[in-house]
DNA sequence: CAGTGGTCTAGACCACTCG
DNA sequence: GAGTGGTCTAGACCACTGA
């Protein structure tokens, strides 16, 4: 999964022309997928590679293997990217939705509070504050406060803001944002948050404090995000009995109904 | 994954080995872990038994991988039954807390509602209703509106639900509650959360909606679950290039802190 | 029984990281 | 440049499935 530059490996190349053929039909759900001994042939490669990109399409949810038994074909699971869950912007357009966003304020500051929270927070001298109005179809919906570590928050002071998605411009600029922890509970909403996501100051609101580190554990982000509880909320599902896949969870955007 | 009747391969064995180390902390947190040379000594194997031993660990989340790089042992991924997530009760007790029930309510109603929420909503002519105050350390934590189907809402009958968690012994009579969708998102306690959670009316409470079904997918339980937002969250951990396991979800109990 | 996937071995080359 | 993980090969034995 990790990206490097060079061109796609020979097990990659297998698993994205079966899962090509998946999803064309060629494999149809519920049908019967080639033996390993014939992708060897296919794809004249050693067994072990074949394996490799059988995994893969096994940790995609998309074939079942057991010993004995032809692969099966699986049905197929909402293809969603990880990063829908990074990303404000990302998750929107998955649900194909315009985001959009609104800069309220961006300011580097000394670090006073040792520890805001529990969770964890960047430790630089300096840290860089950004205030976004986070609107889905133009309507308001969410309000970002987020705190970067200097290290990374200083490419942030060169980002027009309000152009689109923080997280996909840092990860374009190397920056290792690879573990987040996601903390939700509700609150009454603020001065600001009833200003700007329109509803009455005290009423609930949904909140998603979030920290994110690279892979050695280094804190690089701290956020609170404030969202409309009536646009938008968190869907997470999950099976007993599932080999590998534990949970999967989406912002799912709420419908326009529910007007109890 | 799959289990077999006979004793355990090698690569399983070694992989337990190396988690039992994880957690025994012979291998810190944030710190290194032994390179696939060293445990191809170690265990007597070869290497690709021992990289499917690594996988294993990955696929958890225990370590993290890269190029040129020894292992990475990350966060503690507070290994968590499924189960954790369907049980309030097994939840509670994952904490190191106790749980506890006092039922308001219990009742088998003809279901007049065609559907009461597009998540989906048991079509069996008659449902049970029950309403329970869930506490933790003898402490008002979330007020459970469940709604079952007939056909396992009648054993319930004969269950008396202030003794436990309904989930369990549903499980133990055979009830086929295998998937679950949760949504969740904020409202204003009602009159019934502010008396029984002991908040204001018009307080912010954190709003888990849930519909359970069987691996057909029938619809068998749906739940609405009122949580005091200063006592319970939900807690979210994932990571980006990690093969497989794409969230981990675990409410996670509020510490007593914060006196903002 | 033949065919299949699960496990394991022993070697090789390469891309990358770090001192 | 030494060490490391990612990739790939070629072969082997075994446990299980299904006709």
């Amino acid at each position: 999964m990790t990206t490097y530059s060079s061109e796609p490996t020979k097990h990659i190349l297998i698993a994205d022309t079966l899962r090509r053929d998946i999803e064309n039909g060629r494999y149809p759900v519920g049908g019967e997928f080639p033996s390993e001994a014939v992708l060897v042939k296919e794809f004249q490669a050693a067994r072990g590679t074949v394996r490799q990109a059988i995994a893969t399409l096994k940790s995609e949810g998309l074939i079942h293997t057991s010993r004995g038994r032809r692969p099966i074909v699986q049905n197929r699971p909402l293809a969603q990217s990880i990063d829908d869950f990074f990303s404000f912007s990302s998750w929107v357009r998955a649900q194909g939705k315009t985001p959009g966003q609104k800069t309220i304020e961006i300011a580097r500051r000394r670090r006073l509070q040792p520890v805001q929270d529990d969770l964890g927070y960047p430790d630089s001298e300096f840290v860089v504050h950004v205030v976004r109005l986070r609107l889905v179809d133009g309507l308001p919906t969410m309000i970002e406060r987020s705190t970067f570590d200097d290290s990374i928050g200083q490419e942030l002071m060169t980002f027009d803001t309000d152009s689109g998605s923080i997280f996909e411009f840092l990860i374009g600029q190397g920056a290792e944002l690879d573990e987040a922890t996601h903390v939700v509970d509700a609150i009454a909403a603020d001065a600001l948050d009833a200003e700007l996501l329109e509803v009455e100051q005290g009423s609930p609101v949904l909140r998603v404090r979030r920290v994110t580190t690279s892979a050695s554990q280094k804190v690089l982000e701290y956020s609170e995000d404030h969202y409309r509880p009536d646009r938008a909320s968190i869907r997470i599902q999950n099976s007993r009995h599932s080999t590998a896949p534990l949970v999967r969870a989406s912002r799912a955007a709420a419908e326009p109904s529910s007007a109890s």
